[in-house]
DNA sequence: ATCGGCACTGCAATCGATTGCAAAGAAGTT
DNA sequence: AACTTCTTTGCAATCGATTGCAGTGCCGAT
């Protein structure tokens, strides 16, 4: 049921009907009544399509991550679908609709067709996978994209992100309190996320060596690696692994091996997901601040829709005290 | 850039320049070529809007969680999260977009207003929650809506979801299996899906008693109500949990009261989320095959789209043998 | 020379809502 | 009575693409 059905319903044109519907005040009481109340009786519900195009503005954000390396790693990653979540209850909070775009860069095109397609007000990303200079390209041009990941000086791309580098250099100064002294990174130092990590870590272990097991980021991968490295003998007393998920492929690993945690070996975790305080033992980890990052990124994104000034943020990373470490 | 401004370049009219991107065999091969390479040049994205419009078609599918009862259940529950990772990946292969809406229903427009808004061609709705009439109805005059969740007898919409008694029976007969005959029930029994594992596992149980703890899904609550429990003595020598997220935190419980798991209680989760092989001990659980109830969502809806006849489906459940059980 | 047929291309309507401008009618003023 | 002012409504343009139908020009056939 359109607009211009119930206008000839209600022997009114169109023009009075779109009128009475947005409460325009030069329409007479009696008729927005009576208008108001024949679109109830019948379910007139305008179509979004026609209104964004000559409204020339969507109501909708597009919500994208770019999956450059890693295909499987978001799916399985509770750390991004739940940063998904909070956006999501952000947005619709604020009355936008989400686009959501599981974007495979196959060309450096996707960018420009998301923000070209006309379809969205703004654009979210989660994480620069291997897309960042596509990212810095298009933001050049297109003020209302605001990106989850790192921030690399001269970059012109508004980024949130959370300090990994300091979350790393909690993580060793933590575990080197505890009297560690074998430390063992676990992860793929690839993406720049991980390998600030990595660095901030190494930073503040200062002459302690770390050790350094690569590996692909899904569970079994890790599992597998953690119970190979294992099996060697001359086994870590710390692990800091680059993602809570990992951590707890970790464990598993760790007490299959007949390891106690965190008696023969201390394990720090990152991301604070929920699961991580209800594995056994519970996992002490780096806390990135989702509540905050995610409004962050809403607020710096609608501050660029209204054509306002924003500039990007680093929220800090917390030490989560459990029983792992 | 739009159309129009290209056609002012090539000196053709907009008409033309539509059909020569879109490969109308009625342009000439040497017009055709000629508007690509200047398209290409200056980067003309084709406003999605317009086309959508005219075209009567968008391109995209909405995906949509009621939250009925529990609010913050479907954040911070994997199972969901994952279940929109497939849908996601399924339907971006498939070429289409997502619309997200995460669903607080208000009053029963909300689906009325998703359908007629124009803004996809097809409705994907996850879990029924309380909103079963509004689907109903909704469902009655809307074709392409499918739902993953229970099927009930007389039921008008489509659904595509697990056969939840067979798998509480499944529970029931193996921990009957394993000699254990004190069982516990784990969770709130009020959403339809808890409901039928529940009636599945009493049915199952046949003389042998069931006790049902329940309790709110979240973490925290299921692990305050488990250890509130224990405190208690007398504890069962057997625990099926409504979800594996329960499971874990009654695992970790159970670990804190000092008992072992498996030997003093088996315990036995639903779903199989990926972390479920990844606690320790690893849980035994009844797996909700996704990969499979996913990819029938997404069949079931293209064929309503595309106006052919689609039936509701049960995928089965199947029992996860690990360590915990 | 005329005409039929073919290959291209453009005009203008269309999708469904919004909105500037003008006009009609009512009310008030002198 | 004539004129202004205000309220209320409708006409028609607009957003940007798609597409049926008509028109142009060129070819060979008669």
């Amino acid at each position: 049921m359109k607009l211009a059905d119930l206008a000839a319903m209600a022997g009114v044109s169109t023009a009075t009907v779109s009128r009475a519907l947005s409460g325009h005040p030069s329409v007479s009481k009696t008729t927005q009544e009576r208008i108001r109340a024949l679109a109830r009786e019948h379910g007139v519900r305008p179509n979004q399509l026609a209104r964004n195009l000559r409204m020339r503005s969507t109501g909708a954000i597009a919500l994208a991550m770019p999956l450059g390396h890693a295909r499987t790693q978001h799916l399985t990653d509770p750390f991004f679908l739940s940063l998904l979540g909070f956006l999501a209850d952000l947005l619709v909070d604020r009355g936008y609709d989400i686009l959501l775009s599981r974007v495979l860069p196959e060309n450096d095109e996707w960018l420009d067709r998301l923000v070209d397609s006309g379809r969205v007000d703004g654009v979210l990303l989660v994480g620069q996978s291997d897309q960042y200079d596509t990212i810095e390209r298009v933001a050049a041009r297109y003020a209302p994209l605001v990106v989850w990941g790192v921030n690399r000086p001269e970059q012109k791309h508004l980024t949130i992100g959370s300090d990994n580098i300091l979350g790393g250099r909690i993580a060793a100064t933590h575990l080197l309190g505890l009297g560690r002294n074998r430390l063992l990174f676990l992860g793929d130092p690839a993406p720049p996320e991980f390998a600030d990590r990595l660095a901030g870590f190494r930073d503040a272990a200062g002459t302690t060596a770390v050790e350094v097991l690569s590996c692909e980021m899904d569970p079994d991968a890790v599992h597998a690696a953690v119970g190979a490295r294992l099996a060697q003998g001359d086994a870590p007393d710390a692990i800091f692994a680059a993602s809570d998920v990992a951590a707890m492929s970790a464990l598993r690993a760790l007490t299959e091996a007949g390891l106690d945690v965190p008696g023969d070996v201390a394990v720090v975790g990152y991301d604070d997901v929920t699961l991580a305080a209800h594995t056994s033992p519970p996992l002490t980890t780096i806390r990135q601040d989702l509540v905050t990052g995610t409004r962050l990124m809403v607020e710096t994104l609608l501050r660029r829709i209204a054509g306002e000034p924003a500039t990007s943020a680093i929220v800090p990373p917390e030490l989560i005290l459990r029983a792992s470490a």
